[in-house]
DNA sequence: CAAAATATACCTGAATTCAGGTAGAAAAAA
DNA sequence: TTTTTTCTACCTGAATTCAGGTATATTTTG
């Protein structure tokens, strides 16, 4: 018997694939939890076949969990389920040990298909996001680029509208230093106004 | 018999509902649909008890198919799932005919006793709901602010980080035009920046 | 139809952001 | 312990946004 669990902050998701999940007769949901840290805890005490993952989480990043799954029990396949369609995203989860990734605007099918792939040993996408591995995007190389501790608290504040001045005194900082921050940041992520800085940062996930 | 129809373009959250209602021997999910479209036209042909709906649709905001379920089937409950937490947009959906909101991170149990009291005849909302319903924020009052047609279209491009003059030039404006209607959006909103603008709309539904 | 709302366009001046630099001290990595 | 990266700060000037207005034709609404 196969022994499967689900992470996902909505307990509706969850329902549909625990009843997914139950029309296979060799399969079970030995586990579903909102957080990832429930989830860690269970593997501790538990085995797993397969996790079905989120990665949007309230208390950690799938992307991470993923990682700390495969450290706690690397013989558990990982099957991210997620609305993020950024390459950068993708690849990063998979290289920290998922063998699996779909949309969740997938049809129960493709997770269905999914879910047997993976079981046979491979990895297992749905069509949309096959596509998106396909072709490397142009953001996907300033993707790369990451952004330092002191730069991503400043863009956090920028991305609340504060401005340069408010920004520079909330931090003890020069407005100079603020506007150097957000200027390098820009320049890393080859934008040119702090909107489309971002409008990209979130995309991917860098904020 | 009781016939509910779901509308979300997550075939997931449909499936999780429709294992959910499959438990009540009284009720029955004569349809689900990932647009807002198809409920209207499977509705033009087919009477029904309950609708639940997302409010985020690929083809139609839910908040107006609300209104339009309602014009073709005043006898339909209309019960929206979403994850918006906006007071504003709960009021919204609620003035336009819907008896219940919940939050898709609701649990199953919520889930059930709102469609329950709904068939009651009354309204049903999640706890979360009903704390945001019993007090009304500062951004509710901002919120009532409603865009023109025009000043969403801007909003749109200005919300890409598009310049006032690339947007002038985009709709065959004069740059001082596209000026004058981003600055009476941040008036209506009372902001004092485009990036607060973005946010605050976005937050609200307004873009 | 009259009144109100909307879309358009302009003026002026202040404030802020953007873009090109340079540069030193501190922290992290090799 | 060098070397590299990060964080800090400054200068200058151009471009853009912000904020106070006014104004007129058109469209919508009462």
């Amino acid at each position: 018997m196969i022994r499967l669990a689900v992470v996902d902050d909505h307990p509706i998701v969850i329902q549909g694939i625990v009843s997914l999940i139950n029309n296979f007769d060799n399969m079970m949901v030995t586990g579903s939890f909102q957080t990832g840290n429930e989830l860690i805890s269970f593997l501790e005490n538990n085995k797993l076949d397969i996790v079905l993952l989120d990665i949007m989480l309230p208390d950690i990043n799938g992307i991470e969990l993923c990682a700390q799954v495969k450290r706690l029990s690397p013989s558990t396949a990982v099957i991210a389920i997620s609305n993020h369609t950024e390459r950068s995203i993708i690849m990063q989860i998979l290289q920290n040990g998922a063998c699996g990734y779909i949309l969740k605007n997938a049809s129960v099918e493709e997770l269905k298909n999914c879910i047997e792939t993976v079981l046979n040993g491979e990895l297992a996408f749905s069509k949309e996001v096959i596509e998106i591995i396909a072709k490397p995007s142009v953001n996907d190389l300033k993707g790369r680029a990451k952004f330092t501790k002191r730069e991503k608290e400043i863009l956090l504040l920028i991305a609340q509208g504060k401005t340069t001045a408010s920004i520079a005194d909330e931090l003890f900082l020069s407005p100079l230093t603020v506007e150097t921050h957000r200027r390098n940041m820009m320049q890393k992520l080859d934008v040119k106004n702090s909107i489309e800085l971002i409008n990209l940062a979130t995309e991917q996930l860098l904020i």
